[in-house]
DNA sequence: TATTTTTTTTAGATTAATCTAAAAAATAAA
DNA sequence: TTTATTTTTTAGATTAATCTAAAAAAAATA
């Protein structure tokens, strides 16, 4: 089934994944290095390598893809760790600012059961504790369609679902906010002068949020 | 606290930790090197590493013993791997000749917090699913006295709580036996011939065993 | 005790992953 | 369309962990 790749091989792989999302599907050298705290030259050695494992499609000078090969690995180790991070969660109490260093040693383990059995224990959950989707075994992601708070109208009315930024400052800053996943908001004002939010939480608590706060969470509609 | 040592270096730690229980303390190079599957000379440059960073005491052509620091390293490893192994027996189903590759990986994941929260979350097990004592968090192992079936006399009973070989096919064979852990035996008959035994199992089944069998079941009186 | 055998260490190479500094290619600016 | 800037690659080193083959030390045997 899925071969085995090293450590560094498979960080690689998944920040070529992480950066190849969106509009851009085509990833530079100079992104690689920089997620991967490394060095370009030391991309170029590795990029050089997984194309010789065809695992991506690489032309010097003009950047990096995914081959069927490549994203089958990255999504398996996304997997992983999304999984992992709901057990930490869930089943040993720690909290979503917590988890991501351990869900990165986590993911690296290499056992298909191991895996398919902790997906079971979880009872199969559809998204980690940061809203993220947890790719199911066949590697199918099943995203919902969310929204930015920043892109809302006036009087919209929505579910937390999700966030687009990771660092423990920022959810840190939800959690005391009381803007955790499925929490119910309303749009209450935007506020032209700098385009800060005030929200409705629960119908009845309202919370002020800067455009880039507003920005970085996800709503379901 | 516990400063982090290579994926390597705690390998070779846990390695001398397990070959030097019991009577000989004092470790050779060849026998790290047969149970950690690389070459004496491969051995003896990493002696010279961890000599240095003082977790073994090491004098040329003389073996090594563990310093205090280079114990409680491999203890804290082994308490890891027992841990993870009762996880994975315990929450995620598997068999208990299923989990050692597993938690061979698990056991290098580096966090204190996890393994506290996943030992509360286990109910601090006293044993791993072979009966081996999980040390503390301290580094404390609390080692209940058990003996071979071997050493037992005729008519002696007890209660199998361990095993001294770790095998799949060892592990298998007591599973289909019905001589799992918590199984109460009597000693029915010592055959003179071939040393085998024949055991009363739960009061009634009788099944013979060899005395290579018998000398790998531990048993509390 | 002298000799043989075994064990351990040294010497010198190899592989994976990284780096710095310099060269080459691509992109942006004048 | 040259020139300047940025990005990427190459060249050459470094570190950790390993190896084989040879040398040195220790242990076993005659």
């Amino acid at each position: 089934m899925s071969t085995i790749h090293s450590f560094t091989e498979e960080n690689y792989l998944k920040a070529i994944y992480h950066l190849s999302t969106g509009n851009n599907s085509v990833v530079s050298t100079n992104q690689i290095a920089e997620i991967t705290n490394t060095k370009a030259a030391s991309v170029t050695d590795m990029l050089k390598k997984l194309a010789e494992k065809k695992l991506i499609n690489y032309i010097k000078y003009q950047g990096v893809t995914l081959t069927e090969a490549g994203k089958n690995a990255a999504v398996n180790i996304v997997r992983k760790h999304r999984l992992w991070e709901v057990f930490l969660v869930e089943k040993l109490g720690f909290k979503w600012d917590e988890v991501h260093d351990i869900a990165e040693e986590l993911e690296h383990i290499n056992s298909e059961s191991l895996i398919n059995r902790l997906d079971d224990f979880l009872g199969n959950p559809a998204a980690d504790p940061h809203g993220d989707p947890i790719p199911d075994r066949s590697g199918t992601i099943h995203q919902k369609k969310l929204v930015r708070i920043s892109d809302m109208q006036q009087d919209q009315n929505g579910t937390i679902s999700g966030v687009s930024e990771h660092s423990s400052v920022f959810l840190k800053l939800l959690e005391k906010m009381g803007l955790t996943l499925g929490t119910k908001i309303r749009v209450s004002e935007l506020i032209e002068f700098d385009g800060s939010i005030i929200l409705i939480v629960n119908d009845h608590a309202d919370r002020t949020i800067s455009r880039e706060v507003a920005k970085n969470i996800l709503v379901m509609l």
